[in-house]
DNA sequence: GACAATTGTGAGCTATCGCTCGCATTATGT
DNA sequence: ACATAATGCGAGCGATAGCTCACAATTGTC
């Protein structure tokens, strides 16, 4: 039974005191590509920004990116929360009045953290252990997918699975688009105005 | 008169020598990006890969992402040619016939040097001197846009500014999710299948 | 209170980065 | 042929990166 060293990380927080050393560095990542963006984010300037010597951050984090990592999937689960209940919440509704909802979903899911979520859209680079981030894209496209699925009466659709990746891509392309243009803010008139184009696009194509 | 040392980069090429110096080193930061990925193409890497000295590289390019830019300057040109050549061919087409082109150009154009594409679009930081990717697409939307003004009795369009941002949009989104998620090669059959569809979301909200 | 996990520390290692500068080589003009 | 400008060179600087390791402090267990 080798003793396995120290080296790879312990992973498991197991008393509070440590899974408060784990937030902290979570937050303080976050924080720093906000403030300072990714090229800046170094693991020496997180552990101090979160207070935190360095040796606790490899302790948890076995890299940058793996901390990186960990600050998209909790925006990424923080926009997941947002989406699903929607989905639920239109689930009986009709075509139009669903894909109206689902767009302006889209769009306020965009602006749960906009400065991070521009970081994370504009500045981390899509590869290695960070290109999990479509797992998220993933399951919007199955939960449009089975949303279809049960309203197939009212369109005419031969490919669901393929109308889904055209709705969802062209609604999440439209919403970033938007939020990542407009400056920090899309006034409330645009929003409307883009919603209803949004919709339009989406429905003409579904039915 | 100041003499104005030699510090700051030459950029003039005069000579035939020091022309070939510079594409050498665009050739390889291209080369470098997609064989070992943005994170290690260092300014010394790519001098040595371009069979020239850190010294000279330094003489033409103040920065490694001045290089990056004049690598996506030349792959957005390699498109943009393509893409104005078919806007010009479509000028007088009725929107079906010229969408259809237009949706099949934008696949067709992702496809130019599409490892290229895909480390520009994946790993390269929108930021600093490399966010002026964008006038590449204002350009497209303007294509687009005087497109629609030229036929804008065979549509119903209020904002045709909106209407083009909407449509180039969803186009570019749409063959972009495409090209990437599948790995290198799109079959000719998913792309028909493709074309049909983008072009029938987008005439659909067009008319 | 004693002993072992668990958790936290930070000086400091090696590697690489972007980049400079003094000098060598090659082209141009006369 | 010579002078001058243009171009090319590369050892090496200072800075910072990611990361390790020997050790200290804290917590849980009995």
């Amino acid at each position: 039974m080798a003793p396995k060293p120290l080296t790879n990380p312990r992973k498991n927080a197991s008393q509070d005191r440590s899974r408060a050393t784990v937030d902290a560095l979570v937050d303080a990542t976050a924080r720093i590509l906000v403030r300072d963006g990714f090229d800046r984010a170094s693991t020496n300037r997180i552990a101090e920004e979160a207070g935190v010597s360095i040796g606790s951050l490899y302790q948890y984090y076995p890299s940058k990116e793996a901390l990186v990592a960990a600050v998209i999937d909790r925006h990424n689960h923080d926009i997941m929360r947002v989406v699903r209940r929607v989905f639920a919440e239109v689930a009986s509704q009709p075509v139009e009045r669903a894909v109206r909802r689902l767009v302006a979903v889209a769009i306020e899911a965009h602006r749960i953290d906009p400065k991070l979520h521009r970081v994370l859209a504009e500045q981390i680079p899509r590869t290695g252990r960070l290109e999990n981030v479509e797992a998220f894209n993933r399951e919007a496209h199955a939960l449009f997918k089975s949303y279809l699925e049960s309203h197939s009466d009212e369109l005419h659709a031969a490919d669901l699975g393929l109308a889904a990746f055209v709705c969802v891509t062209s609604i999440e392309a439209l919403a970033h688009a938007a939020v990542l243009h407009s400056s920090e803010k899309l006034s409330n008139k645009a929003a409307e105005t883009l919603i209803d184009e949004a919709t339009r696009l989406v429905v003409g194509y579904l039915k």
